[in-house]
DNA sequence: ATGCCGCGGCGCCCGCGA
C-alpha cells in the first residue's frame, strides 16, 4: 500500500516541526507540499532526509513554491507546468516514484488563487487551469498510474463549504472557475476524497481570520486527483483535520489517500 | 466597505493569501 498526501504548509520554515511530527504520525510514503515560500537552497532538505524522505523542490523567494517528498526514489523530476515559458511562478513539480510493485507519477500542484476577480490574477488562474488540463490529457494518454495532488484553490461544490453563499463571487467558487475544474475532471480523473466520502462538511482550509476554525467555517480546496489506473487502486482517503487546532498551524491541513501499489 | 491573521522581506509597512 502506498500512502500519498498533499499539504499546503504556508511556509516550510515556519511549519517544519509540525511537518516532522506529522510525517511520523501519518507515515505517508509520498507528500506533495505547496506554499513552501522559499528557494530550494533555503528548503530544510537535510532535516527531511534525516527522517527518511527523498526531496525534490521547485522553489521561489517569498511566494508559492512546491515540493515532493518520497520514501522511494524520485525519478524524472520536472519543475514547472508546461505551456507558458514566461510564467515564473513556482506552482508545479512532477516526479516518478519507483517501488518494487511498480511506478507512480505524482505532481504537486499549487493552482493560482485568482482573487481579485477583476484583476489580471483571475485570467491567469483560468489560463493556468487550461495548461493543467493540457498536461493532464497528455498524462492520461500514457495510461499511467498518476496522482495530481495539491491546493487547487477550487471549491468544487456547495457541500464543500460551510457557507457557500459567502463564496459565490470569489475566484474559488465562481461558476466559471468550477466549470473549468469540471472540464479537468471530465477528462477522466477522480477526486479521491469524494470517491470515498459522500457527506458534506469536510474541509481542508480554515482562514486565520474571524475565528473561522472555531466556527468550523471551512472550505475543501485541497484535492488528490487520480488517473483511472490510480482510482482503481484507491483504498481510502482522509483529511487530517485535527492538525488545524494546534499552535502555529498552517491554514490548510493534509489530505491523504492509500493506493494498493 | 474593510479588517480580522499570518507570512516574508534590504522589514518598522506592505503585498499576498482565500
Amino acid at each position: 500500500m502506498l500512502r500519498i498526501a498533499s499539504w499546503n504548509v504556508n511556509s516550510i520554515r515556519q511549519r517544519l516541526p509540525h511537518l516532522i511530527e506529522w510525517l511520523g504520525d501519518a507515515a505517508p510514503d509520498v507528500v506533495c507540499l505547496q506554499e513552501i515560500k522559499c528557494l530550494a537552497e533555503a528548503f530544510p532538505t537535510a532535516d527531511i532526509e534525516a527522517v527518511g524522505y527523498n526531496v525534490a523542490v521547485h522553489g521561489q523567494k517569498t511566494f508559492n513554491g512546491v515540493a515532493i517528498l518520497s520514501k522511494y526514489p524520485l525519478e524524472d523530476v520536472a519543475a514547472g507546468l508546461p505551456g507558458d515559458d514566461s510564467d515564473e511562478q513556482a506552482r508545479y513539480i512532477e516526479a516518478v516514484i519507483s517501488t518494487a510493485e511498480g511506478a507512480l507519477r505524482v505532481a504537486s500542484v499549487y493552482l493560482p488563487n485568482g482573487n481579485p476577480v477583476a484583476s489580471e490574477k483571475y485570467p491567469y488562474k483560468l489560463r493556468w487551469m487550461d495548461r493543467l488540463k493540457a498536461r493532464t490529457a497528455e498524462l492520461l494518454a500514457l495510461e499511467e498510474t498518476f496522482v495530481l495532488a495539491g491546493d487547487y484553490n477550487i471549491i468544487p461544490a456547495p457541500e464543500d463549504a460551510r457557507n457557500p453563499a459567502d463564496w459565490v463571487s470569489d475566484a474559488l467558487f465562481l461558476l466559471q472557475s468550477r466549470a473549468k475544474f469540471r472540464e479537468l475532471m471530465a477528462l477522466g480523473i477522480t477526486d479521491a476524497f469524494r470517491a470515498c466520502e459522500a457527506s458534506p462538511g469536510h474541509y481542508t482550509f480554515w482562514d486565520y481570520q474571524a475565528g473561522a476554525w472555531q466556527r468550523d467555517n471551512g472550505i475543501r480546496i485541497d484535492h488528490l486527483l487520480l488517473s483511472p489506473q490510480a482510482a482503481s487502486r484507491l483504498h481510502g482517503c482522509v483529511i487530517d483535520k485535527s492538525i488545524r487546532g494546534r499552535e502555529k498551524a498552517s491554514d490548510h491541513v493534509p489530505v491523504r489517500c492509500d493506493l494498493a501499489i
